[in-house]
DNA sequence: GCAATAGTTTACGTTAACGTAAACGTAAAG
DNA sequence: CTTTACGTTTACGTTAACGTAAACTATTGC
């Protein structure tokens, strides 16, 4: 349909527009709702999403890149939220972005020391490569 | 048991030694092997796991971490091995090792991007906790 | 001798994250 | 008008990664 060539950003999605930006089904989107990861629209009985609501499907992919539970990315999401909460709440949530970040940082290491690891996987196998090929054609 | 209290490390390792080195349950271990990813010893029907093993076990445990399967992580390790194969073999694995590069490389970018934007989601929390504060106790 | 401790196998149960299929509504195209 | 494309709800199926429990063996400490 070309949408109407218009300048500026699509302010809704279709599912199956969402769906195929980012290689998913929408059984898949439709389950992140059920869940209550997302809250669309309704146009009558058709899901309408908006550009925040894609922001937040955006989000849970990325999660799920990091290995995330739904209940996790969930966690993360509600963290950008005005937190309009007490004094408590507001520490609590502190806290669990200070879990956050060294649950990062710890991927952060393991990310660098594996890194480093398949550099030298692959340098073994290029040495390898090199001596199969001469023993191969001679 | 104390162990001999020797001065190199030890050699072998219980099921529940590494259980509770790595804070797992020995279900857990020998799911692995049921797996595929582990082949420890026996001293009889009793399992007796090598330091090499027991690396293995940390490799599992760290892919783990960065959110990779059992699969992936049998995968990843497989990479370590002299890769004994014919031409055909290690440039499939080269490739492979490219292939798991690049994921770590978007894991990075999406760590890099997550980082930021708790350090805007904390900054915002501490604004609200300081104005929340003031409120209740004026 | 016997209870406690650590090991084993076998097998059924559970949870998350969807897949798959049925059965239906609706709107545009030919 | 009916095919095609897209949407909906409902519900059962599936896979990975273990948990849990039963039933058994072997060793150790008292």
């Amino acid at each position: 349909m070309k949408a109407k060539a218009s300048i500026v950003e699509p302010h809704s999605y279709s599912i199956s527009e969402l769906a195929r930006e980012f290689d998913i089904t929408t059984r898949t989107i439709r389950f992140y709702e059920d869940k209550g990861l997302l809250k669309p629209e309704r146009r009558g009985q058709t899901r309408v999403y908006s550009p925040e609501e894609r922001v937040r499907l955006k989000l849970i992919l990325r999660g799920k890149r990091l290995g995330f539970s739904l209940d996790e990315s969930r966690e993360i999401i509600d963290m950008y939220d005005p937190a309009h909460g007490n004094v408590e709440q507001l520490q609590r949530l502190l806290e669990h972005i200070g879990q956050k970040r060294e649950h990062l940082c710890q991927q952060l290491r393991d990310i660098e020391s594996l890194m480093g690891e398949l550099e030298e996987a692959e340098a073994r196998a290029q040495v390898a490569l090199v001596r199969s090929r001469k023993n191969e054609s001679p």
